[in-house]
DNA sequence: AAAATGACGATTGTCGACAATTGACACTCT
DNA sequence: AGAGTGTCAATTGTCGACAATCGTCATTTT
């Protein structure tokens, strides 16, 4: 048994990716940039190669867009696409609600509820990013519990799409702890381990927050 | 209005990727098998950036890993991932079956009635990647009539791993009459546009083909 | 003979360079 | 002035090259 930890091999390109990923999602780099080979090059001290390369996996990822002699640019949502994640978002959590309520360990349910407990903690003074890192990482913990890593992986996803839309408008969480308090329901059914309630529950939970962000980027288009 | 149509501009590594990906699903290239950059760079005529690009593409899509230092691998699926995969394909079929049947417009499920007779057809005389594909497509337009751009788009990337999986052991639709009249249910609920009815007949079919790649798969890893 | 060591070929990681293309601006002509 | 045209800087597409690293196989050592 070796006494060393591993030596962190990761390329330069995933690196660059995460970079870029966490300016997006942050909402430092805005929808719609353009992202400059050259000069991110330049940023991060490379070459173009693996700044492309990133942009690449973004790009399939959903993050930027490519338009070929053009350039990479930050992806821009539309209302309608928001929508559209979001109504994917509800089938996909639901199956693994479900798949949760046969599969969950004691384990998955307690840090489950630590996880609200935390959910709470953040009302009144976390930062906002936060409250959202914190409420994602709870919906993230029911799709662990299905058991299913491919879905953990299309869920991540559109958790980066969604991060990305919502810092882009900020204002979602009006008032902390009532947003901790609209996840009582979901952990009472897991709780319980009661398929349709959870169901429901997720279902709302979800379409509550569909209907805030399309609301807001229908806002937006229309200003625009 | 112009009376020409545009000049493709695809550029090389969408068409290098397209290469790649098509030569994975139909089994040219084999699970576990090295993707060589400067073999590859050298059939394609071009150089090792465009190449690597691609692999990248394919990478985050699932179809080949990526081992720092040591290369892309067309990716090996072990039974219990192709379990997760049409686990999920489950959860995302019956989503999208439930907003099609809300939505589809008649001309939709004349699509899909057309491409059932199409299933039919394939019987007797086409390949079995014709009929594989065929399938799909019935599959696909299901989802194409829920609406959701970003569900489909899950949808394809799940449809490229069941089709590379599939490929690889080649047996599964034994009887390709049997195969269509298996979607019949399917196709019957989506004319009543009865929500229940087309969840049990979808559940059914997909856990069905489930069942048989799982096996194939578990039985392939015993023999390994 | 088995294990450890060393050297070599093959392959990847990254870079800088050059051609091709784009978009914007200035210019011309009507 | 306005539409069209030409020019130019900025940026992307692609390439070939070189250093770093990995796997393999022969060699040495115990």
């Amino acid at each position: 048994m070796s006494v060393f930890s591993e030596v962190s091999t990761t390329d330069l390109v995933t690196q660059i990716a995460r970079q870029i990923t966490e300016a997006i999602v942050t909402g430092h780099l805005k929808p719609g940039e353009r992202l400059t080979e050259l000069q991110l090059s330049r940023e991060f001290g490379t070459s173009r190669a693996p700044v492309r390369e990133a942009a690449r996996l973004l790009e399939s990822q959903g993050l930027v867009t490519f338009s070929p002699r053009r350039g990479f640019f930050v992806r821009t949502f539309s209302a309608s696409e928001m929508r559209d994640i979001y109504e994917l978002r509800i089938g996909l959590e639901l199956h693994a609600g479900c798949l949760a309520v046969e599969r969950a360990t004691e384990a998955d349910l307690a840090a489950l509820e630590k996880q609200l407990g935390r959910l709470y903690g953040t009302a009144g003074q976390a930062s906002i990013e936060t409250q959202i890192f914190e409420d994602f990482a709870f919906h993230r913990m029911i799709c662990k519990a299905s058991g299913n890593a491919r879905l953990i992986r299309v869920y991540d996803e559109l958790a980066t799409e969604m991060r990305a839309g919502i810092t882009l408008i900020g204002k979602i969480y009006d008032d902390p702890q009532r947003m901790a308090e609209t996840h009582e329901p979901i952990m009472e059914a897991l709780r319980k381990r009661d398929e349709e309630q959870l169901r429901g529950a997720l279902r709302y939970h979800i379409a509550v927050a569909q209907d805030a962000v399309v609301a807001l980027f229908e806002e937006l288009e229309k200003g625009a």
